[in-house]
DNA sequence: CTAATTCCTAAACCTAACTTTAGGTCAAGA
DNA sequence: TCTTGACCTAAAGTTAGGTTTAGGAATTAG
């Protein structure tokens, strides 16, 4: 009697759009099965998984590390209460972290608003690890603090 | 004698590549004066300008965003230390705003693991206001909690 | 003066995360 | 049964934020 949820039942439970969850399991976030007329099938844990994702991207997680994490997930029976602990566990650090940088990025600028010159000579701003928490490639050097040129800089 | 900074010195003062740069340019972040043969010549003030840029998109900050901001530095003169004094204040009560909103979603995360089911049901991960931090579309029910069938949901 | 750089524009290409479109199939109800 | 709505695939389009390429023109070093 459970022949399990059709792409667009899924979609009204999640709120996502139907051709999200396509894409979706395109990258390999969710697996439907199909029925005999080749329809997806899904079960009423991908409605748990996907809220997951739904979840992650608030954070700005990307869909492939999200992928990374829903794969430690168990293969070949459906996710207890415990594997869905351990996993959002695991994501919450990755938050902490997230917000910390955040937070140091943020007080770094304070103290160089602070200064009410903005110029930031001893600012940490972009330093490695911060780069990391960037969306862009760049390493840079700051506010015209050329490094080979550590003359006096006088006016803007 | 000074004459302004070619495209390529700006670039290495900035860290920034030429043609981010100029792009930059496209999107009005920056203007820059031709000289006779054509090129772009900028002004030192330009370095500090562009250095904002980058430290308001390792917020997360969008171009237009940060356009929206640059907006407001006195046009026709050279910002004074002052100016960006003013312009980093309004920008780091964006940040306190982001970060508030970063934690109040991981305390509602940690609520959840604490439950150890990840269901949700009064979890507030997906109100109005968060929502405006995410960067799709959606509004979305949550974690299966379909508002049309508030009946006891068993199993997964 | 000449060669090597640097710069110019316009247009194509790139990734992420989707949506839209086109053309056709399946399923459910009157 | 028929028809409408949900579903299918494949491919193209979209936005952000750039990079790369192609074909020239300007600048600078020797």
């Amino acid at each position: 009697m459970d022949k399990g949820l059709s792409i667009g039942a899924l979609a009204a439970r999640t709120g996502l759009s139907v051709s999200a969850i396509r894409y979706y399991e395109a990258q390999g976030l969710v697996k439907a099965d199909r029925n005999a007329g080749g329809q997806r099938r899904f079960t009423r844990a991908d409605i748990r998984r996907l809220s997951f994702v739904m979840i992650a991207q608030q954070f700005g997680v990307t869909l492939a590390e999200i992928r990374a994490l829903l794969d430690e997930l168990p293969g070949g029976r459906t996710p207890t209460p415990e594997d869905w602990a351990r996993i959002s566990h695991r994501f919450r650090d990755h938050l902490n972290q997230r917000i910390a940088t955040l937070e140091r990025l943020r007080d770094n600028l304070d103290g160089c608003i602070g200064c009410g010159c903005l110029s930031l000579p001893k600012c940490a701003l972009f330093n490695p690890d911060d780069r990391a928490a960037a969306r862009g490639s760049g390493p840079r050097y700051l506010m015209g603090d050329d490094p080979a040129n550590t003359g006096p800089q006088q006016g803007i």
